[in-house]
DNA sequence: CGAGTTATGTACGCTAGCGTGCCGACGCTT
DNA sequence: AAGCGTCGGCACGCTAGCGTACATAACTCG
């Protein structure tokens, strides 16, 4: 397990809690390695653990009968399983992982008797729970109204965030199914993207080059979802 | 003030509390009539009151800069004000009464009071909530992927589901703004609708005639939400 | 009754995105 | 070095839905 220390400052949610309770709650979590492609959640399927990712990051995904669409995306400024707050241990959502790394992990027993000793951290998890209620609904109107190139761009803004890199690998195929629309799509935007100068890619590999360029080319919704959560979860 | 059995039969979230709970939360609250077209919360706005929908019912848009789309709905089986079951005090979305008649009404202080003393109704919102973000999730998706008549059979069933009556009070126009398309678009669905002998109607009132034809009419969706519901919520 | 307002029908050209399929290029494997 | 699977560019015709605009038709109010 990495030191307390820095697991601590690794998730956003935890980072500033008391540091008894953020130690008591560390204590009881284990450090797992999340590998591209795992499955964390099935939909519908009894939710085990929490996790709270450290440099990993999961998309969660919508299931319709025969479509798929990433309606949420959780990194390091939040956590997966948050419907244990809830009392409710089961999944909602496909999560699926996107960024491979590491990430804390506490089972779903521990972690609802750990919130009610630390109503500190509890709060915390609830104001989480409300800004990712917002980004839903947010997304579903985005989603409706905003171009694919705008989507497009918000989308790799959100996972530029997350990974801590500018080189981040992705196939227009994965980015298709992100986003609900064809890959034929996706490569018309990247290439109206990339003409900007915004990013540069290549075979399973895209490049941020122009991070503010990338936020003038996306919907305001990306600009939205970061006011919220600071507004929310940072001091 | 209605009588308290009434009261409390008419909202499903109350229904079935403990009646010593039950009734200690009816006698805090205070019942109103709310009118077509009131806005009960502005986004960012502070949540004053949580709202217990007897016979009213509430659609929650979500505002983008200059698009609006509904994305929840709420009735008798439903609460508004959910941000105050997580501690916030915050208004994600418009609340725009959409069907009118009574609901409870009860100050933010008292709810998030009466929360700690009541666990089972406590439990139940968070429930609740549960069911609420998961509609959100499913709605982007549906939004995204179906067309204007599954979507407009689906969002008249919800409504059916709320008002008491066959005979809905909506024009065209309205029903644009809430799926976010062209009034024409509606008018065509609404005349495919009417061709198949599901609804009725003329001059801002549509008459349901075939609940099960619009059921098989509307996607999925429909059917999905009222099972999670039942699943969640139903004893 | 007549004027104004509101609700609905319809039509026009336009655009984004769809489904599909094909090709070439890259790069991994052997 | 050859072969194969993956990735991206591109092109085809097609559809849903857009923006707009105009014409009835139906109620409302004076």
């Amino acid at each position: 397990m990495t030191s307390i220390f820095h697991a601590a400052d690794a998730n956003q949610l935890l980072a500033d809690l008391p540091v008894a309770e953020r130690d008591a709650f560390i204590a009881t979590c284990e450090t797992v390695q999340l590998t591209f492609g795992e499955v964390l959640y099935q939909p519908t399927q009894q939710v085990t653990h929490a996790y709270f990712p450290i440099d990993s990051f999961i998309s969660q995904i919508a299931i319709l009968v025969d479509s798929r669409l990433e309606v949420a995306m959780a990194g390091r400024e939040g956590m997966l399983g948050i419907s244990l707050v809830l009392g409710v241990e089961e999944a909602p959502l496909l999560a699926l992982v996107q960024g491979e790394g590491q990430a804390l992990r506490i089972n779903a027993a521990n972690f609802q008797r750990l919130l009610l000793s630390s109503p500190v951290l509890h709060q915390r998890l609830k104001r989480y729970l409300y800004v990712v209620m917002n980004q839903l609904a947010n997304s579903a109107a985005c989603i409706h109204f905003h171009r694919i190139e705008e989507r497009l761009a918000r989308w790799l803004l959100m996972t530029h965030d997350r990974a801590k890199t500018n080189t981040l690998q992705l196939t227009h195929e994965f980015l298709a199914m992100m986003l609900g629309v064809r890959r034929a799509g996706i490569t018309l935007a990247a290439i109206a993207l990339q003409t900007r100068g915004l990013i540069r890619y290549h075979r399973g590999e895209i490049i941020i080059i122009d991070r503010q360029g990338l936020i003038e080319a996306s919907c305001k919704c990306y600009a939205d979802d970061c006011a919220l959560y600071s507004k929310m979860l940072i001091l």
